[in-house]
RNA sequence: GCCCGCGUGGUGUAGUGGUCUAUCAUGAAGCGUUGUCGAUGCUUCGACCCGGGUUCAAAUCCCGGCGCGGGCGCCA
């Protein structure tokens, strides 16, 4: 439904799945190969019927006594679930099956009657997960298995809805100007401070994994790239355990020359709300197949309503404010944690930005504005967060272009300037007010697909107590 | 790291001191019927996280360990 794909015929099929349900018509009585997973098998003695999966589609395989040999038959009627075959055959109009009285006749279907039938591999019994059971399968154990839990349909889904999220956003960013660069994730020191990062050796000097592309984008700007993004792993050595964190995610991130803070909101909103309105024209038959499979869960329904524009801001004053009138005891300062955002969600329960925060609760290179001060006459900072609900989606902000205020900012976080040196210097020589902001990629996901666990729209993710697969 | 909860066949569960030689579903093995389609009928298989304790008796209660889930903290 959703893109133009060629499927060219390969050394192993001549077909995919999708093609013949959707070009059935056409192909009816032609000869065909294709290949898959074998679902289920029903039939024993003379006939037999497969349901047969590849990633496109789902088609049934009719085998019966005469049209193959006896000895291929019956190996097709024993084969376990999920052993991967390869079928010649022709292409039939499938017969509709028996309905109730009053029902509606389902659709016309096709089915590929077996000329041939081989085994590729055979799958091993009992498998770890039922790809097609009805019961509900732990967290942990689809982890643990993630190559036969991506093989059910929601799950596989999502991740082709993961795949256009990242497609309609690439595609948005470069028609507003964005080039796609990627930053070195080996590095020699802690670039931001704030997080602990995990230590590696390079080769004889100890380095560190990446927690963000945040300093790199920024020289990339410095150096005359205008406006770039990146969509690429960061690292945090972080004891944290909950839905929404991960020791390794994808961050998409963008930084643009020329621009303030609220010039990159508005770049963020606009891509949002592309990513949404094109998940929507173009991949409702991925929502349809988690709906499927929420309902037999008892889940509601998930829809892709696209957010109007421009989002919600709400400025860290009066978030504060609010979050006070609900009776809760903050003060200025104070940060807004889990239990406040429910309060603020429940104003704006979608996509909503809280601009504005306090300059000492934002990292060194946030830029802020002399003289635009709280009531209590703190300084403010040109920093913002984006919420969906109570969870964040995106830090962002105006970067500091003035180089004597960047190392006046570091002094004030404990930080040594010359530790900075190969990124203060990109200053040095002129330098473009910029602003830009990171986007957790799993994060939007779970809430496209409604995902309570930030792992379901991992394909392996990494916390602290799971390293593999 | 803290608080709470949980750990039963391959998978997901019921059972909270005694006919539990442990329930149900799903699954696996075998046989039969069938142009089936969540195939179906019959037969069979398979489990109480680990260690210690209380008790006549422990899946069940207590202690420790390990694992998992939820909440929180930490966190661009």
């Amino acid at each position: 439904m959703a893109q133009e794909t060629t499927w060219h015929p390969t050394k192993f099929r001549t077909h995919t799945i999708s093609q013949i349900i959707n070009q059935g018509d056409d192909l009816v009585k032609s000869e065909v190969t294709i290949c898959g997973f074998m679902e289920a098998n029903r039939g024993k003695g003379k006939i037999c019927f497969i349901d047969l999966r590849d990633g496109t589609g789902k088609i049934q395989v009719f085998l019966k006594q005469g049209s193959v040999t006896d000895d291929e038959l019956n190996q097709a009627q024993s084969l376990s679930r999920e052993s991967t075959i390869q079928i010649s055959g022709e292409v039939a109009e499938k017969r509709p099956p028996k309905v109730p009285e009053g029902q509606p006749k389902p659709p016309k279907e096709y089915e590929v009657v077996a000329t041939k039938f081989t085994i590729l591999t055979r799958a091993e019994t009992p498998l770890p997960l039922g790809v097609t059971d009805e019961v509900s399968i732990g967290l942990d154990t689809r982890l643990d298995n993630r190559f036969l839990d991506l093989r059910r349909g929601h799950v596989n889904a999502m991740f082709t809805l993961r795949s256009r999220v990242l497609q309609y956003g690439r595609e948005h960013l470069i028609s507003e100007g964005f080039k796609e660069i990627n930053s070195p994730k080996i590095i020699a020191s802690a670039s931001e401070g704030g997080t602990n990062l995990f230590p590696m050796m390079y080769f004889d000097t100890p380095a560190f994994l990446s927690q963000s592309p945040q300093l790199y984008k920024q020289l990339t700007v410095l150096g005359g790239m205008e406006r770039v993004f990146e969509i690429g792993p960061a690292f945090r050595a972080e004891n944290h355990d909950t839905y929404r964190h991960l020791n390794e995610f994808i961050s998409f991130d963008i930084e643009g020359a020329w621009m303030n803070d609220d010039d990159v909101m508005c770049v963020q909103e606009r891509m949002i709300h592309h990513i949404w309105k094109m998940v929507s024209k173009n991949d409702q038959d991925q929502i349809s197949i988690i709906n499927e499979f929420r309902k037999s869960q008892g889940d509601d329904p998930i829809t892709v309503d696209v957010p109007s524009l421009p989002f919600p801001r709400i400025e860290y004053c009066d978030a504060i404010k609010m979050i006070q009138e609900a009776g809760e005891d903050i003060s200025w300062g104070d940060d807004i944690d889990s239990s406040h955002c429910d309060i603020i969600a429940e104003k704006y329960p979608g996509f909503h930005f809280l601009p504005r925060w306090p300059m000492e609760m934002k990292p060194f290179y946030i830029h802020h504005v002399e003289g635009e001060v709280s009531s209590t006459g703190e300084q403010l900072s040109r920093g913002f967060d984006l919420n969906f609900g109570r969870d964040e989606m995106t830090s962002g902000g105006q970067r500091e272009h003035n180089v004597e205020v960047l190392e006046e900012n570091l002094r004030k976080k404990g930080l040594n300037p010359e530790d900075f040196s190969f990124y203060t210097d990109g200053f040095r020589y002129g330098a473009p007010p910029h602003a830009g902001w990171g986007l957790g990629v799993a994060r939007l996901l779970m809430v496209l697909t409604g995902s309570k666990n930030v792992r379901e729209t991992v394909l392996f993710p990494r916390d602290r107590s799971r390293v593999t697969p």
